[in-house]
DNA sequence: GGCATTCTTGTTAGCGCTAACAAGAATGAA
DNA sequence: TTCATTCTTGTTAGCGCTAACAAGAATGCC
């Protein structure tokens, strides 16, 4: 009712002249600003409500110098573990009244990551959140120097800026000292490509559980966490046929490890046992069941965007924050004979 | 350089100041209003690289009534198919100049849509592109009488909408005239969620097909699009033992199929063959190899902002675009003896 | 009751930008 | 030359909001 003469909707002004205040208070009211009457309030919250208003956004930014906008910034945003991470933070963001703008990135070099840093400062966010996992990247980013705060996914705490990652090294010690308790003895390691700090800490963790256990760490594969290395991987393991069980640096390189070893008639678990790392909801279902281990991506996320938060609001600093991964034992995996 | 003395960003006043001009006149230069003289303009542009000038977006949206901002709202935005749909509208969008945001669902009722579809609109998005493609989708978008462009994905025109879909139907009918030249005369199918426009969709090519070649089409069992259900399915399947082929509505149902079947001693393609949905980069490295028919997801969600792009900016109407699907023929299916 | 203190509301200015209008400079046609 | 037309630049207003200050009303304390 009564907005039929414009089309356009209503402002702070609108609402004060219904309810016969000025427009000061109802950006009190608005933002629950304290020393407002109950009566003058509630007479306020109605013509809100009557009218339909909703406070515009741009012209809030302007005068406070806030967008509530979080950059979200990452390679392979499609995959698995980077998508629901990306999903964590918006949820936690949209609870707290943040927006969420991303930016994919094809490729992980400098300039690309600066681009993208330049677009959500153009677009004012108050916050970048990283999910580009590689050595280079907290360096290009301290190049950059930023004045929002920063958030890098799967990185321990870097100077300025905090991080948060679920503890790769544990995970792989995890999975190794269950191999080891099966008895076997020739581990093997397909890693991510050694630029990325999780293929390097999952490598590192394989390499300390074997010399716990007194056992040689000489067989490391590098593939590039696509299903496709796993599978040439799998083809130069099942040549040599040295290893008993393989630690893979994630699920989709294990998918084409059993494909590998299913061509060339190597049975898992009989004659290798296989680990994986993420447990995508497919793992379940690889031939066999995939025993891997499994990452929190969605609370991963959703944690990012708390630390974010209290750095925004409160100017917190820069800290960091590890989530515990888990071994999830299926039918990939078996006690040497 | 001349940012000694504060921390606030250079604005148009000062670019002009710097360059002896009115801000005005700034203001052309930026936005490429064509009667700049040569001289004021490269005069202007000096400037602005000279204190590092960037436009500031709230006081742009705020007076051009603009926000630059696409929403982009939909559930399950982490599996293959949604997540590569939106790397390819951020794509499109970012080299047009927008921004993308985001607000996934975790369930798909009218009020989780009529929320995301607030947020965007307090916002001030431009445009709002729906992943949502469950059939009552659309009118429920319709009762929210939004006044910015929609496009629905994966969806047909309807009505006011834009929609922009992969040819589902068609991919089907080639997928099971794929199994009907290999001789298959009992071919099952196991669809998604029959509420999902592309689960209908994909039945209702297979089921023409298959009247098409005068063949029965009985074998309908309804899964949920995980691997999960496709086990289950492909359990029941392989106690009947009734179909020699099975086109699988997605390739993650697939995999719970090959899993089942494994388990219950089905050789694939032997004794079933099977064909999925979508060629999920994994696809190929199933045991066995999955035939499959291949979505361009990331094509879907470019020509997905180039429509909407059109609607802003030249008040276009309301269009369909419809991407073509490809089989791509690997080992999960052959002749029958 | 008188005065200081708090609570409540209003007034004014300005965030940085673009649209609309205004005005001066340059150009061309007669 | 003269006047109309175009090109170029500047001036003013205002998008919708919040911060800062101001002022009046209500309250407390002695």
């Amino acid at each position: 009712m009564g907005n039929d003469s414009e089309r356009r909707p209503p402002r702070l002004e609108d609402v004060a002249a219904h309810a016969g205040v000025s427009h000061q208070t109802v950006s009190r009211v608005v933002n629950n600003h304290p020393n407002v009457s109950k009566s003058t309030r509630e007479r306020v919250e109605a013509a809100i409500a009557e009218l339909g208003y909703r406070r515009n956004t741009a012209a809030r930014s302007l005068v406070t110098r806030r967008s509530q906008i979080i950059g979200v910034l990452g390679t392979e945003l499609a995959q698995y573990g980077p998508a629901n991470t990306l999903l964590g933070v918006q949820q936690a963001a949209r609870e707290a009244g943040y927006f969420v703008s991303i930016a994919a990135l094809k490729e992980s070099g400098a300039n690309s990551i600066a681009d993208a840093v330049r677009y959500f400062t153009d677009q004012g966010a108050d916050g970048i959140i990283v999910i580009v996992p590689h050595d280079g990247t907290v360096q290009t980013l301290e190049g950059l120097n930023l004045d929002v705060p920063v958030v890098v996914v799967g990185a321990g705490s870097h100077g300025r800026f905090s991080g948060a990652m679920v503890d790769q090294k544990r995970g792989a010690r995890v999975a190794v000292a269950h191999l080891v308790g099966q008895g076997h003895r020739r581990i093997g390691h397909i890693s991510g490509p050694r630029d990325w700090i999780d293929a390097a800490a999952r490598a590192e963790g394989w390499r300390e559980e074997l010399a716990a256990a007194g056992l040689a760490d000489d067989l490391l594969l590098e593939g590039d966490w696509s299903a496709a290395s796993g599978y040439r991987m799998g083809q130069e393991l099942a040549a040599t046929r040295i290893a008993t069980a393989v630690f893979v640096g994630n699920d989709q390189m294990a998918l084409g490890l059993l494909r590998a070893f299913s061509e060339a008639g190597v049975r898992v678990p009989q004659d290798v046992s296989l680990v994986g790392f993420d447990d995508q909801p497919e793992a379940a279902y690889f031939t066999p069941p995939l025993t891997t281990v499994r990452q929190d991506f969605e609370e991963l996320g959703r944690r990012c965007m708390d630390m974010m938060r209290t750095q925004i609001e409160d100017g917190a600093a820069s800290s960091t924050i590890v989530v515990d991964p888990e071994l999830v034992v299926r039918a990939s995996t078996s006690p040497l004979p």
